[in-house]
DNA sequence: TTACTTGCAAAAGCTTTGCCTTACT
DNA sequence: AGTAAGGCAAAGCTTTTGCAAGTAA
């Protein structure tokens, strides 16, 4: 595996996500960086996220799946997303409603709904993977 | 409001939709539905898809967000989104791994690790509304 | 000195949109 | 008839990538 280097960029970038709450998008990340490195180029800032996404040191929401799926089944229920072959699946397990009050009764927020999704290896990926 | 139409095109795509469990994609969707318009347009798929979603018809996955989001906690959490204002909320509900020994027990496959997030109108949100 | 990183700019990939035509109701 | 919707193609946006130069270790 590839060794990764410290740089002064990816420390600032890291510095800048580490000091606010507000689970910012890349590009804010690129204006607040750039106030230290004016130079600084977005590319740059893309590619440490990444690195530090996969290295466990951040965590990117949205997964980074460049595109959305769609789903026919417009009933509420849980998702298993394969992280080997990238198939999808409904779970056959009970919509939690009461995970809203709970999540209301801590943020004060009106909640209007939730989202389940479960990471990992599917059946079908599992015995491939035995296979090998 | 504005009505909505049944056309042709429209009807095609919700079919597609609804005849398979694959979660698929817009560009899978088009090549099914072209094989019964062969001259159905991309654009099209995409508008009938965001207004079935708007309509409650079907479900979009991955929530139509663009772009992605950073979280400088690697620590696992749940998240709240305000559909008003679009912030995203760090909750303070323990996470429930036991979730993952259920997940597991359901589909068989080897659960990594999962992501709840809530959405609705955050308190912020909600003061404003209130003094309009 | 080695080879990982950066800046820059171009390319890529998904999604939206403008415009004119078609066709539901 | 009136107007939402379609087809096509261009534009938009976020993210990735190729390449030469820079710089941690």
């Amino acid at each position: 595996m590839k060794q990764t280097r410290m740089t002064r960029q990816k420390k600032i970038i890291l510095e800048v996500l580490r000091s606010t709450r507000s689970h910012p998008t890349a590009d804010w990340i690129y204006m607040e960086a750039r106030k230290q490195i004016p130079n600084l180029s977005l590319g740059t800032v893309y590619r440490n996220l990444n690195q530090l996404a996969e290295m466990g040191e951040i965590l990117e929401l949205n997964y980074g799946s460049s595109f959305s799926r769609f789903d026919g089944n417009p009933v509420p229920h849980y998702h298993l997303v394969c992280e080997n072959c990238g198939r999808v699946y409904d779970l056959e397990l009970p919509v939690m409603h009461q995970l809203e009050t709970s999540a209301a009764a801590v943020s004060g927020a009106e909640i209007r709904g939730h989202r389940l999704e479960f990471y990992g290896i599917c059946n079908h990926c599992k015995r491939e993977q035995y296979q090998q």
